[in-house]
DNA sequence: AATATATATCGGCATTTTCCGATATATCTA
DNA sequence: TAGATATATCGGAAAATGCCGATATATATT
């Protein structure tokens, strides 16, 4: 009987990576400084807020926000209101567990 | 610029391991003595073939075969014929390289 | 309170995925 | 060669996903 550490629902998780546009903000979350400087003005302590990440992605910012909701539910970032922004950034752990994961249960 | 291993399409695979029966066909060809048991007399050394795994998924044969494939493109099982049948087995390799492209480029 | 800005949600069209039944192909056996 | 068995491929209906534009909601500003 395996042991989870956390409870990922797999099937989620791998849906919200499949998709190019959901990698590439992935990708981009793990350097904001480099990816998203027009946010140094406002630091990055929370991540990044929507509109950057939209910008950058050229599409809708619907289709982004929808985006950002799908990963959320996969546990593959965490949000923050501040003010009339939501930052986004990485679950560092999320990452660790799905890379262990595909280790040993997968 | 980072080295890749292995030229792994990530959508596709990521694709291939978002449905709960490819990922129960994978947990299950881990040990298919266990869970292939009829297939004893035949030896586990090619993996498994298509109507074993059909058998335990319940599902058609056309579904399988085509759920099997999908995996195979993905690189995450490869398949050996021998006779009319057609074996299945894990790719080790691949999700060894999956678990490390999620530590560090994902 | 009124307006502006940032984000979330809704309705919808186009494409993809899921899974099926039918059929084609490959191999084995009589 | 004919028939049986195993697998692959094809065509399609239903559901899910990819994106969009429009609208709703939350917060900030005047």
């Amino acid at each position: 009987m395996p042991i989870y550490i956390c409870a990922m629902d797999q099937v989620e998780v791998f849906k919200a990576l499949s998709n190019k546009t959901r990698l590439q903000i992935l990708n981009w979350l793990k350097s904001p400084e480099l990816n998203f400087p027009e946010q140094a003005v406002y630091g990055y302590d929370n991540g990044v807020c929507v509109g950057q990440i939209q910008l950058k992605a050229g599409l809708t910012q619907s289709t982004i926000s929808e985006y950002l909701s799908a990963l959320q539910r996969a546990g593959l970032v965490k949000s923050t209101r501040v003010g009339q922004w939501t930052y986004y950034q990485r679950n560092e752990d999320a990452f660790a567990a799905l890379s262990q994961l595909i280790q040993s249960e997968i």
